[in-house]
Formats: C-alpha cells, structure tokens, sequence
DNA sequence: CTATTATATGATTTCTTCATGATGATGTCA
DNA sequence: TGACATCATCATGAAGAAATCATATAATAG
C-alpha cells in the first residue's frame, strides 16, 4: 500500500512530531530509533525539508525540527513526495479511467474512498 | 495495492471466465486484447497452469480454458500465486505484529479488513 | 509424416526501489 | 581560528519486478 520509502518518512516525520519541539533531532538519532539505514534516511529528510515539513540546522545543536505544526500536516503530505498517488485513484484492476462498467466497481471504489479520507483527514501529530 | 503481474493474472483470467467456455482462449489473443506483453503472459499463464486454475492445450484448436468452475476461484486465490499477501497484515506503517498501540490501528484496521473481505468473497466470474 | 499452430521455458535486459559508502559543506563553540 | 559536529550530496551497488529474445516442445490437421 504504502513504498517502503513513504513509511521510513513517516515514522520519521512522526517521531519528531512526538519530541520535545525545542531539541532538534539528530539524523542518527532517528536511524538508530527507528531502524532505517542512515544514508538512506538522510536523503528522505532532506527531501523533506526541501518540501518545507522540516528545517534542518547543522553543527553542533543542529538536527530536525517540524517546520509548521504537527496539526497542520497531513499523511497524504507526506506521502505523496515519496509515491505517485494516482495509484490511488485506480480501479481494482489498475484502470484509471473505469467508467463504472467493471464488475467490481461498486465495491472497489468505496474501499478506496475509505483510504484517501483516512491519510487526508489524519495529521502526523496522530502518528506516535 | 496489486503487484503489476497480479493484476495481469486477474485480467487474463477474468477474460477467460467471460469467454464460451467450449472454445480454447489463445495466449495471443489475451495479449492482444488485454494489452499484455505475449512472452511475460506466457509465462503467467503457464503458473496458473500449474496451480491448477487453467487448463492448457497445444497445437491447433489449443490454448487455455479453466479448469473449474469461475465461481470456485477467488480474487485471492490468484493474487497469492503472484504476490506475498502477508503485506495485507500488516498495519498502517508496515508493523507486521501491531498490538494496536499505534495511534492508527484503530482506524487502519477496518479498512484492511474490508479489502480482505473483498478480494476473499470476490469470485473471478465477477471481474467482467 | 510433415507443416502448422500453439504453449513452455531458459537466458538476458531493463527499470525501479532500496541501500551503502565516501566525501563535501556548513554551523557551533572553545 | 581551529576542531568538531552535523547535515548535504555524489556515486555506486544489490535486488526484485517487468519485459524481451530466442528456442524448445507438443498436438493436430491433412
């Protein structure tokens, strides 16, 4: 459902919603926590603080902090600078333009509607 | 949601079970009509050959029919054979073995359960 | 028996995702 | 200023999925 990508930046954006928001975060800190791979990780964080969810300090006292408030990010925010969300808008069987005609289409579209509302409606500061 | 080969596997076989059942349907004509790559297909079929779903015929008049009923086959039983389903298990941000201490569980979970139910009730001669 | 029609299958290539390692750039503090 | 801490970036590699190529094998018709 979800790029492994997407959930390492997650479970990243999320810890540092669920910090004390005076301390920035050491990049190691959140690889060593969370058990991502800390090269990879540091390229996820500095996509996201390029997208504007994170400033990053460097030297010593430097780290990650949330660049607006944890309320005011959804998942879908974050997800989508990781994976290409048109999936989402898919039928059962990858049809993008299903007009309705396939057979699973009344059951499909509800279990997706569903999902696109819970990472739309949910904020990170809900993720720890 | 579905791996790239799943859902060609569902599509082919989605297309036979609409298909008169008294005629053979040809591998090049799923590729054909289904817009899949002839030599990939070919190979799919051939697992579903194997797991027993279809039955194969060479030469003229040959090609593949089911080898039962369509509405003996689920949704599920196909996507296992092209895909590790252990995914659908897991919660929101991949924890394979949540006990429900994430903030999410409670909302990710009915909707997991609604895709299982789908994909386990579903039978393939619903698919066209 | 042989030409034709099909599926079967192994080898190889390509693409994407995930991951690692090494090095560069920058801020802090004594 | 100089040492160190920390993020930034580049370049490479490994693995899996998807796709392609080439060829083998089998069944049928005539």
């Amino acid at each position: 459902m979800l790029s492994q990508t997407a959930i390492y930046a997650l479970r990243a954006v999320g810890f540092i919603a669920g910090s004390d928001p005076t301390r920035p975060i050491l990049s190691s800190h959140l690889s060593e926590q969370l058990g991502i791979p800390q090269n990879y990780l540091s390229k996820i964080m500095h996509r996201l603080v390029q997208a504007g969810f994170l400033k990053s300090k460097r030297g010593t006292r430097g780290g990650f902090v949330l660049a607006r408030s944890a309320s005011k990010i959804t998942i879908k925010d974050i997800i989508v600078l990781f994976m290409n969300i048109d999936q989402f808008e898919q039928c059962f069987l990858g049809n993008v333009k299903c007009d309705g005609s396939c057979g699973m289409h009344a059951q499909w579209k509800p279990i997706m509607s569903e999902f696109k509302s819970f990472i739309n409606k949910n904020t990170i500061d809900k993720l720890f």
